[in-house]
RNA sequence: GCCGAAGUAGCUCAGUGGUAGAGCGGCUGUUUUGUAAACAGCGGGUCGCAGGUUCAAAUCCUGUCUUCGGCUCCA
């Protein structure tokens, strides 16, 4: 067994033996699904009107430390599944018992493979006759396996958090109170793995937001409407502006686009009713209904629309740096990562079928331009069309799409994982998905094939021989939502970002305030705004080390600390931030410390070369 | 939206029925500072909001808004 499978064991024991400790303190409880997940396990238990608090926490533990103490044996049985019903029943359990009902009638307990069983999909032979039962004590439960032998190895676990959850995920269903704890083989990993919480907890952008003042909320704006400052303006700027050269040296021309439409735009689309979230607007004025765009495809169809475009103008490549407004479920909404006003770096180019795999071709290579320069780790996801018939496009199409995308991926290398059946309606994709501070994974970049919208606004080309053509539409964002990229970048960079996009990338202090100090202080700023750099000066009456302090707290890339020596010398000495420092700072000319400084910004480097 | 928790000064938090507090930040003054916190003083809060209970509410109750941890969905 190996160590993956052995601490999945453990980690399943453990939901167990916290199911067998709730049932000795509330013996009414009726068990849902009690699986393994990343870092440890859970449980979903339905207690009724009763609540588990955190405060019950201990009262748990301490009844499963007892059970592990005891270290009863995991024993494996296996019973027909019509007397593991009776078993179910005289127990009280009815979660156990339609977790049985779908063992006999299809085969399975999921819940997506039960969709496609009640679509016929499978079913027949994958039936079962005999179900697996595990005991330990006086807990039996329902279950797969595997274990660990006994209760007493089971390693390391704390019990986190306690939450909400429906009974298999659905809505209208009973919701459960699930119990989530983490657990490692030993003592020492649960320690590093809490350890590595709380350090992520450090860099949780939204602490970080208000720390080096990014953005801000506001109960008056509304729930999930972030303000930036003029700092987080600072780093959405740089990063809009390095998406938006990318693109423009791949062909893309700006354009503008209004934040409403007329509804009906998004009716042709097809949109309307499939955006339960859209925002309104009412207008006394007018009997139109008017809506705040939850997306910029159809507008830009709509400019592409505008005039008949002949074969050789394809590619046409429309991008813009805009916001949709979705109004996103409350309960969802999260710091910059789910947001209700959604800024985009977004691009739809206009091609002609044999264009695709160029277009794909050239948005991958801006994707790992960026990502490079950005040092993000990523891999990408493609999603393809499966048997059903949800698909609309021509089948022809599809396949030449499908094969470009697939290429593309394997010309240039890229990691990236399948998915069957998971294209969009109107065509497949390939998503890029990044990894954030706490190792969770969001999708950022993304390019998709439109088979549909063409169709429903009625696009066209004139080809070679004079007849009407169908374009196809390249959706694209490179760094996909502003805000979301933010929450992830900051996280990354622990707001430790490269000189380029610091809102402050150099602070010069001055050690007194004498005239003459504050002279040569006041031209070294002016020498960097000369040099495109952005320069706060904190001439305070403060003592030098503090003054240091504060630009450390501000994560500034680089320090000038400006007294007797500097006006003597007309040489500085950086003090430079630690992730930038490759060697011991130097006395140089301001001069070229602030060409130097430029430099590191113009090329967009992430690490220093002072 | 649903389940659970929380909301006190710009930030971090103390205060559980009897006159709203601390540290940091801010402002003013003293000091004139050399590589991670000088010293002193002064401001600053309808205790998220609205009702209710009470002689009296930050504190108890109800509603509501926002935030946090999850569920579900998603850029």
């Amino acid at each position: 067994m190996s160590d993956q499978d052995k601490l999945k064991a453990q980690r399943h024991s453990l939901a167990h033996i916290m199911a067998y400790a709730v049932q000795t303190l509330w013996p009414e409880a009726k068990f849902g699904v009690g699986p393994v997940v990343e870092n440890g396990f859970y449980y979903d238990i339905d207690l009724g009107e009763t609540k588990i608090s955190e405060e019950d926490f201990k009262k748990i533990e301490t009844a499963m430390r007892q059970i592990i103490n005891k270290d009863y044996p995991f024993e494996q049985f296996n019973l027909p599944v019509k007397e593991a019903l009776d078993w179910a029943k005289k127990n009280k359990q009815p979660y156990k018992e339609e977790l049985l009902n779908d063992l006999m009638r299809a085969g399975t307990t999921s819940a997506k493979d039960l969709d496609g069983a009640e679509l016929g999909l499978p079913s027949g032979d994958s039936k079962v006759e005999d179900v697996s039962f595990y005991k330990c004590g006086d807990f039996t439960d329902l279950c797969r396996g595997p274990h660990a032998p006994s209760t007493g190895k089971t390693g390391a676990f704390k019990l986190m958090r306690i939450a909400g959850a429906y009974w298999r995920g659905k809505e209208g269903n009973p919701q459960m109170q699930r119990l989530y704890g983490v657990a490692f083989d030993t003592k020492e990993q649960l320690a590093a793995h809490l350890t590595m919480l709380e350090e992520a907890k450090k860099r949780d952008h939204r602490k970080l937001g208000v720390e080096l003042d990014l953005f801000t909320f506001s109960d008056l704006v509304g729930p999930g409407l972030p303000l930036f400052t003029p700092r987080g303006t600072t780093i959405r700027t740089q990063l809009e502006t390095f998406s938006q050269e990318l693109q423009q040296a791949g062909g893309y021309e700006r354009v503008w686009i209004p934040h409403i439409s007329r509804s009906e735009l998004y009716k042709v689309s097809g949109h309307y009713d499939k955006y339960p979230e859209r925002f309104m607007v009412s207008s006394i004025e007018s009997d139109d209904e008017f809506m705040m765009k939850p997306m910029n495809c159809p507008h830009h169809s709509q400019i592409y629309a505008s005039k008949s475009r002949s074969y050789r103008d394809l590619p046409i490549r429309y991008m813009e740096n805009t916001t949709i407004y979705r109004d996103e479920k409350h309960g969802e909404l999260h710091g910059l990562s789910r947001v209700r006003a959604i800024s985009q770096d977004d691009s739809h180019a206009f091609v002609r079928p044999d264009q695709i795999k160029d277009e794909l071709s050239s948005i991958m290579g801006m994707v790992r331009d960026m990502y490079a320069i950005l040092g993000l780790e990523w891999h990408a996801v493609l999603s393809l069309r499966d048997d059903s018939d949800k698909y609309l496009g021509d089948e022809k199409i599809w396949k030449t799409a499908e094969k470009a995308l697939r290429e593309v991926l394997i010309e240039q290398n890229v990691e990236h994982t399948i998915g069957e059946g998971d294209a969009a309606f109107y065509g497949p994709k390939i998503d890029i998905m990044v990894r954030d501070g706490l190792g969770r994974e969001w999708q950022c970049a993304t390019e998709q094939l439109d088979f549909v919208q063409p169709e429903r606004f009625g696009l066209e080309y004139i080809d070679e021989k004079g007849n009407k053509q169908r374009p196809v539409m390249v959706h694209k964002a490179l760094l996909g939502s502003v805000e979301r990229f933010m929450s992830v970048y900051i996280e990354h960079t622990a707001g430790r970002f490269p000189v380029w996009v610091a809102p402050e990338q150099i602070r010069i202090s001055s050690v007194n305030q004498e005239k003459a100090t504050l002279d040569f202080v006041a031209k070294l700023r002016e020498e960097a705004i000369k040099h495109d750099l952005r320069v706060v000066v904190d001439n305070g009456n403060e003592s030098v080390g503090k003054k240091i302090r504060d630009a450390e707290k501000a994560k500034v890339p680089y320090m000038l600390v400006v007294g007797e020596k500097e006006i003597e010398s007309g040489d500085v000495t950086p003090r430079i931030r630690g992730d930038l420092q490759v060697q011991e700072p130097q006395a140089m000319p301001y001069e070229n410390f602030f060409k130097s400084v430029r430099n590191e910004a113009k090329s967009r480097v992430s690490r220093s070369s002072l």
